[in-house]
DNA sequence: AGTGATCTACGAAGTATTTCGTAATTGGTG
DNA sequence: CACCAATTACGAAATACTTCGTAGATCACT
């Protein structure tokens, strides 16, 4: 069966895709205002990385009068698990455990989350594989 | 309160690390017959490679005979905590339960996993702070 | 039609990282 | 001591990614 391409965008990359995803399609403008906060960036470095994302096949575009409006082209989940897959492996040698436990660990996850987290794992119960 | 430095080692520095991590002291040549398999790799590579942690503090060395034995200068669990920071940050726009629920729900965990971080995951309660 | 603001395209410099080749040094062995 | 193999040091090319400036097109308005 053939699978999905694994995307992988860069860093840079995925500051976009993050708006894009959060509230969805947005001309380059619309996206250089919500990112020219506190490090500035410069317009046509915002342009450039959306162009180079929609030449990878991350973004799709749409002209709308003299501007193009972009659109993510690659899910939101599945970037994220692409990305996590590369990041467990390099950083913790493949540990899902390892990986959860220091994510749980350093105080950053809210007593909320944490007890959503229960509720999940509780879930996630005998529908298991390999 | 003075911060431990935020070591963030790249790509291949990480590898090396995670020789060093798992096995303890060893020299480059241990280190490049344990790399150099299906992606092989040149010997100075590593070397250099070695060199370059070395002098960003990364890594400690011995002079023993002619060669170099190298020890891992920095913690596991503190240079993975730095790194699954940024990342949290970029890719999962800081949500721990959105890294957790993709690490658990892409079928890599096994049961055996899942059962233990069940367990920590009811240990971790009550001691919360924000 | 002319002017100015906004926009896209794109080359290219800048920065970070990885990879490799060459030279010099060291240690053991005949 | 001479030689060979193993080793370190290091410059520099190769690769990947980011940033910016300039040029040219387009649109609105006069």
């Amino acid at each position: 069966m053939a699978s999905p391409p694994n995307f992988q965008p860069t860093a840079a990359e995925l500051v976009i895709l993050q708006q894009l995803w959060a509230r969805g399609p947005l001309s380059v403008r619309e996206i250089h205002e919500a990112l020219d906060g506190d490090k500035p960036v410069v317009y046509t470095t915002v342009l450039k990385t959306m162009q180079i994302a929609f030449d990878r096949g991350l973004l799709t575009r749409e002209s709308a009068g003299r501007k193009h409006v972009y659109t993510a082209a690659v899910e939101k989940h599945a970037i994220q698990e692409n990305l996590l897959d590369g990041f467990l492996d390099r950083t913790f040698g493949g540990s899902t455990k390892g990986l959860v436990m220091r994510a749980l660990g350093n105080g950053r996850a809210s007593k909320q989350e944490i007890a959503e987290l229960r509720t999940f794992l509780n879930q996630l119960d005998t529908e298991d594989d390999d």
